[in-house]
Parts: C-alpha cells; structure tokens; sequence
RNA sequence: GCGGGAGUAGCUCAGUUGGUAGAGCGCAACCUUGCCAAGGUUGAUGUCGCGAGUUCGAGUCUCGUCUCCCGCUCCA
C-alpha cells in the first residue's frame, strides 16, 4: 500500500495518520496483497482494540440506562422491509451527465433548473420530433401532454419515461454551461447492495444488504416492548454493519461502502417527540466530549427543513472537524412515526402502543440517534493525533482517554538483568487478567516509551533497581511524561481506578 | 462517473539518456545498558501495484487495469 502525500499541506495530518496507522497496526486496506479493494479498509490489532472500546463505551452509555434495551438483528432482511422504509424508492436515482462540462444532474431534479417557458418550449419541441420520426411513442407522449399534471410533474413523467428520455434530454440545455444535447442516457444508482437468498440467482430471490441497521430496530419493536416490558419513552440500542453501494469513497475511513452504525432509536409519546430530539442532541454531543474528544472540533449541523430525508421531521448531524473539513460523525433526527406507519402498512400488523396512562393506542415518534463507528473512529484517532517537540525531538503521541486506548498498560524492565524481566512478568501476570497489557524488554527504555506514545497506551510501568530493594516501581503518564512511584501491590486498584 | 496527481522494502523516499534495485528510519538476534527514540555487531525483507506491448534487454517507454490523494459530482 502506498500513499500519495497531497499537494495540500491541511492533509499532511491524516496521511500522517493514515502511516502510522498502517505502521502500528490500526487499519490496513483491505486485500491489500491483490492490489486493495475500493473503499474497503481492515482494524489491525492495536485498530480492532480502539475500535471495540469505542463501541463498548457507547454500548454501556446506552443500555447501562433503565429506558434503553439492546438488540442485534440480522444484516440480511426481508424484501418488504425496504420497500416499507422508502429505500427502494428513494435510493435508486437514475443520474445524467453533461458531457460538454460534466456537471452531473439527479434526473428527478433537473426540471428544478428549467424555467416554466422553456419547458413549454420543451414539449412542443419533443412533440414535433416525435410526430416525426418516432411516431410509435405519439400515444404515450400525448398521454403525459395531456394531463392534468402540472408542467413541473408533465416534465418528469417525460424523464421518466425510458423511451422517450433520451430523445427528451436531446432537447435540453445543460442548466450549466448551456449546451444542448451533450447529456448521457440516465444511469440507475441504486445505493443499496443485491444479493441472493438461496443458490438460485433468480431476481424474485433478490435481497439487499441493509443500508441502515434502524429498520432492524423498528420491525423489533414490539418484540422488544413486551420481552422487557418496557413503557415509554424507551429506547432499543444495536451497533451493526451496513452497506451502501456509494459511487465515490473518500476520505480513508470516512466515505466508504461498508460501515458499521452505533444507533439508538428511542420511542417516544407523539407530543414528547420535541422535548426527547433537543435532550437526545445534548446527550450525544456529550458523549464525545466526555470520551475527550475536543469540545471546539464538535458542533451541530441542523439541517434545513428542505432538505430534510423523506422519513424526518428534524435533523441535525454532530460534526467532527477533520483536517479535511467537518465532517459528520452521527445523526439525530425526529422519524417521527413514518417508519412504524409504513411497517404497519405494508405488513399489515399492527405497530401500535398501548399506553396504559390514557387507555389508547398509538404509533410512537422515534428520535434516532445514529453514529458512525467507523466515522467516530477515525475522528478519536485525528483527535488524539499530537506532535511534540521533547528534547530538539519530535515526539508522536496518541492521547486517547485510556478508557479508549488500545492498550492501557506497558509493563517494562529498566534493564534487561537483575532479576527486573521476571519481575516484570510477574506484574504483568498480575494485570492481564483485567486489561490489555503488553510488555517490551528490547532496546533502551525511552524509545520504549515512545513506542508506547504512539500507540496511545497511557501508563507505563518500569521496573527498576529500587524495585527489587522495596518493591515499588515507577508509573509514567503517557501525557505528561511524568513518574509517580507506587508499590507493586498497589498497582492494580490504582489502574482500574484510572481505567473507571 | 469526470478531471488532475501518484504507486519502488513495514514507513519516508532516491534510482541519472532503458543494461535484471539502494538510503534513512523501523524490524529481528546477540552484546551494551540505570528513565524518555540517534551505542556496537550481525541479519531478514522487494518478481519496482497488476497485466500486456515495444526492445537483445523495461523500475525507466507505450497501452490497459487496480488502488490512494486532490478537485468536481454525489452523500436519500
């Protein structure tokens, strides 16, 4: 694997990273021995370690709650789920390119950047040319002309239709640089990754891959209410994979099409659903900080009601600054009840809570909570990124809250005789059981320490001359680089202190 | 998907007009060691991203392809 450093000098950070990360085994591309695969990246040992921390952390701040249970529910899917939750429809945009200036336009939306004139302009165009050569189409054509649709729903019927779109576009303009005819025939993007259930490759045996893990929570819900016998507002946690079939990748861990998701979808009274969205948003940005991740580099991103995903009401995105830009790393939005209602729809089972306050039933509103692991990942590994000047050297450290840190303690002879590598070990044996330790023997204790700096491990422990005449040992702070002594003995209440 | 740049050891890179590969760091072993990466000795590692073509001969030239980075586009 090799690396192209950017001409940019705001991305010196993440190749950085993206070298060390590769150096000390956090992430790797995947099948990097055939060449790599595109967007596809691999946790090495010291990455699988952060990362299940991260997902530790967020699963314990969750389900440790008395309102919030868990759940993993299966990758693979019925059919109708996506169908019920709006993907099929909405995740498939059929796309043009202009050719001349190689803007690219969502086919559903060009008609946005057309003028009401110019579309008139536009039928009667595409009326003459058919009447023309292509006489077989007259009867669909004039079946769109003349309905009662408006000018702007007439124009995407036209799009709409495969066998008049081509001869359609012919017509248009690039709302760009201005140039007619220069579109290519429409691509489907479907986002959703196909496969097969069974060995028979049949389409009616055509599944997806789920491209969110919440419809798994939603089609629970019941199951889960009344398992736990929980009342609202409650919540349902699952940290899970999913996959989108996304035209680019970038950004190293950032865009990719595989991903795993951290979400909690909390249900909630259909009147509460503003009061849970504005706690839930303050709940969630507090759980970076509190895990240390900078305050300056987190913000909200409340998206425009116009912009708003077909299933929200209110969204708001948590963002990280990456040396990049800011980026999101989770989302809050207010479902509403859109995805139960649809579940209740297309199922046919009632989706309905019986809330025993008012002796009703009703459809709760979810507030989703939805971070990317990955994506948190990464942003905890820019985040703890530090270079240090100590001694005219620099000094590379990854200054993880050590509940996060791949490993917490480094055990370490001074020397490698007198006895201070079995002691060592036998400090090691001690913790083991109870943490990630690691013990290192090899070469001089400083650049020891600094391996250790760039993994991120917060304490050190050395075992030195003075521990074998009254059985202390010194303990080094990953951060300040200072030593505190302690007794052997002490050692282990004094890390799960630290680790709390 | 378009445009630009780049792929040589684990990492950062060098490789002169084509003549079958080097450095620094790192890594491993042994010695040395007395608290913040630079001591000594020895050693391992690459079909130069992959595949074709031109050539007596390709890391070097040509084409294709894969991957990474940047900019567009996209991100419901």
């Amino acid at each position: 694997m090799r690396f192209t450093i950017a001409q940019n000098n705001r991305n010196d950070i993440i190749e950085k990273i993206v070298s060390l990360a590769k150096r000390r085994g956090f992430v790797f591309q995947s099948s990097e021995i055939y060449g790599g695969l595109n967007g596809c990246w691999d946790y090495g040992p010291l990455g699988v370690e952060l990362l299940n921390n991260i997902k530790s952390e967020w699963w314990k701040s969750m389900t440790y709650r008395e309102d919030v249970e868990g759940l993993d529910a299966s990758i693979l899917m019925h059919p109708k789920v996506w169908e019920a939750s709006g993907h099929v429809e909405n995740f498939t945009d059929p796309m043009i390119d202009c050719k001349q200036c190689k803007a690219r336009f969502r086919l559903d939306t060009l008609g946005e950047a057309i003028a009401d004139k110019k579309k008139e302009k536009l039928f009667e165009a595409i009326l003459e040319k058919i009447n023309q050569s292509k006489s077989e189409l007259v009867e669909s054509l004039e079946l769109i002309l003349n309905s009662e649709k408006t000018l702007d729903e007439k124009f995407e019927s036209l799009l709409n239709d495969k066998n008049i779109a081509d001869l359609f576009l012919e017509e248009i303009n690039c709302p760009q640089c201005g140039n007619k005819g220069t579109f290519t025939t429409p691509r489907n993007f479907n986002l959703m990754f196909k496969t097969f259930l069974g060995p028979v490759e049949k389409l009616e045996n055509a599944i997806y891959l789920r491209p969110e893990t919440a419809q798994g929570i939603f089609v629970n819900f019941l199951n889960v209410q009344s398992a736990s016998r929980q009342k609202l507002p409650f919540g349902i946690a699952q940290i899970g994979k999913a996959f989108r079939n996304e035209i680019n990748t970038k950004n190293f861990l950032f865009r990719t099409r595989e991903f795993e998701q951290m979400e909690m979808q909390y249900f909630v009274k259909p009147s509460e659903d503003k009061k849970n969205y504005d706690q839930w948003k303050i709940t969630r940005i507090e759980w970076f900080k509190k895990l240390g991740m900078t305050p300056e580099k987190l913000r909200y991103h409340d998206h425009p009601a116009n912009k708003l995903a077909h299933y929200a009401k209110e969204a708001t995105d948590i963002e990280y600054e990456f040396p990049f830009g800011w980026g999101e790393i989770e989302g809050i939005h207010n479902r509403t009840n859109f995805d139960l209602s649809q579940h209740e729809k297309f199922s046919g089972k009632s989706q309905k809570y019986f809330d025993e306050e008012i002796k009703e039933k009703y459809i709760p509103f979810i507030i989703e909570t939805s971070a990317g692991a990955s994506r948190s990942f990464m942003a905890f590994l820019v985040d703890a990124y530090n270079e240090e000047e100590v001694n005219g050297e620099t000094r590379v450290v990854l200054k993880f809250n050590p509940k996060l840190a791949p490993i917490k303690v480094a055990i370490l002879p001074l020397v490698n005789k007198d006895g201070m590598p079995e002691i060592a070990r036998e400090i090691e044996n001690d913790l083991r059981p109870f943490m990630k330790v690691f013990f290192d023997d090899k070469g001089a204790v400083g650049r020891r320490y600094r391996r250790q700096d760039e993994a991120g491990t917060p304490f050190c422990v050395t075992v030195d001359t003075q521990t074998i005449e009254d059985g202390t040992v010194t303990v080094r702070d990953r951060d300040s680089m200072a030593q505190i002594r302690l007794n052997i003995k002490e050692l282990l209440k004094y890390f799960i202190e630290k680790l709390r």
